[in-house]
DNA sequence: GCTTAATATGAAGAAGTTTGCAAGTAATGT
DNA sequence: ACATTACTTGCAAACTTCTTCATATTAAGC
């Protein structure tokens, strides 16, 4: 296994690390959006966004279109979907037993 | 939707997101090591594993247990294996498309 | 050609992360 | 008890990422 691969994958989920850009995720892999649609959706400066497009197209995780006036972005790979619909799981697994142990903890039931 | 979603999805991503942490999830994937186990893998300093091993545990994707003089740590959450796979995949795929667009800007037969 | 709407880029400060070092705790062997 | 091996924690310096503001670019409408 080549030694710079650890790299690319920790690049990799840095890029997703971010709220906006998996908002953005979310929202083209629903369907495309131009960019000012993009802004409605999503409570950002207009130059934040820009900013957060411009990281997911340096990684290939979107391409943008000039179609008339707007830039439609799209995702470019569509198993990021699955990828968010896999983190989203684990999260709530961890988000559960979290909780359970916090109720356990904060129950009058013992302690 | 809750509001702050986004953000516990980033925050994960983010704890992915570095790369002596994604080969302690790699190498624990595959069986659970002790800290002096995982030091001979890794390149990095002692202090540095513990820290990163410490970002680990606070998110709950690894869990620790004490074994004599040894402590050993084991993933916690076993779909995480998935999740490193699929990142893998989608990585490769884009890689892969990079290398090919590089490949016809640098080679001879147009330009 | 000028204005306006849509988007991108640059730069600077604030905020967050990483790293290495020194010091601390914990169990083990002698 | 003391040295040793195994790990963790605190902290400051170096580095990276985020956010905002101001300024550029690009196409469309008049």
């Amino acid at each position: 296994m080549s030694v710079p691969l650890y790299q690319a994958k920790a690049e990799f989920f840095r890029t997703l690390g971010h709220p906006a850009r998996i908002r953005i995720l979310e929202l083209l892999s629903e369907r495309d959006h131009a960019v000012h649609e993009l802004l409605e959706e999503i409570e950002i400066e207009q130059s934040n966004l820009s900013q957060q497009l411009a990281v997911l197209r340096r990684t290939s995780l979107v391409v943008s279109h000039r179609h008339g006036g707007e830039v439609v972005y799209s995702v470019s790979v569509p198993e990021v979907r699955d990828l968010l619909l896999a983190a989203r799981s684990i999260l709530s697994g961890i988000i559960a037993s979290r909780g359970e142990l916090e109720a356990e903890l904060t129950s009058s039931t013992r302690r």
